[in-house]
DNA sequence: ACTAATGTCTCTAGCAACTATAGCTTCAAG
DNA sequence: CTTGAAGCTATAGTTGCTAGAGACATTAGT
């Protein structure tokens, strides 16, 4: 049996992180040591690497969920896990076409800027208006974390 | 003047996110009419425009405040936009390889399983192993919005 | 002038997926 | 047997909004 902080180090996953999958029920309830701590065993082991895994690869804590669900029931077709993936690589997809663009984007109004001051500052004109842009990006930002 | 609405359809910006930049002073405080409405004037409309543009491209509302101020000061050299435009190039790259990684993963992932039952899908079994990845993608997974 | 529909007001709470803090108890090593 | 690391619970904060309740303002139509 594994202590929460070895099954952390062991999956790659931080304490804290741990206990709040617990909360939300993605891991069941721990058993408790005599002084009230959680251990785990290998099973345990083997679902925090799978959300792990699945959460580096893009998968949300739902479809996590639905995943695990399914994966608890071997013999079911697998066409509903089949629809998980194929819609996650669909959004990575989609994000991935949205970055490009911006990408460009972004290249075109640092190539004009030519470091003068802030008044021919091509930065600060471009993101105040966005007819002298290139290309439609609308609605094409967005949030990472590492 | 402008009511709220009218700004927010002019600025393509949602009315409680108006009034949400104003709370967290990335807008000024608005004028109000007798009855006690907001109003609006063409400065505030650029103003707004900027700041849904740059979070279009990507930038964070933290970036847009420093890119808000430095737009204030026509004179200063525009290193510091340029530094804060630089560093979103640079997120967007980062975020860029690592989609793009896992989409190759997930393709891979998805070509091969066969679509029988859930004992022999490859999508679980990836998941649940690392170590059937062909690249290392671990901390590459993230979110987005639309 | 009256009414109904829409727009706006404030305030609070919720979303995802954690992360951080505080103040305590338990455990393992020396 | 003491010390320091690791564990416990509970609460609040992060980012960038969005949704809801319940009250007031404004506008369009009759």
């Amino acid at each position: 049996m594994l202590t929460i902080g070895k099954l952390g180090t062991s999956a790659g996953v931080k304490v804290p992180t741990i206990r709040y999958y617990e909360q939300i029920g993605l891991l069941p309830e721990a058993e408790r040591s005599a002084g009230n701590q959680r251990l785990y065993s290998r099973k345990a082991l083997q679902r925090l690497a799978f959300i792990r895994h699945a959460r580096d690869l893009g998968f949300t804590l739902e479809a996590i969920r639905d995943l695990l669900s399914l994966s608890d029931r071997p013999d079911q077709p697998c066409a509903a896990a089949d629809a998980i993936a194929r819609a996650q690589l669909v959004e990575v997809e989609s994000r991935l076409a949205r970055l490009t663009t911006l990408k460009a984007e972004l290249e075109r109004m640092m190539r004009q800027c030519a470091g003068g001051c802030i008044a021919d500052c091509r930065v600060i004109e471009v993101l105040g208006d966005h007819s002298l842009c290139a290309t439609d990006h609308r609605h094409a930002g967005h949030e990472a974390a590492a």
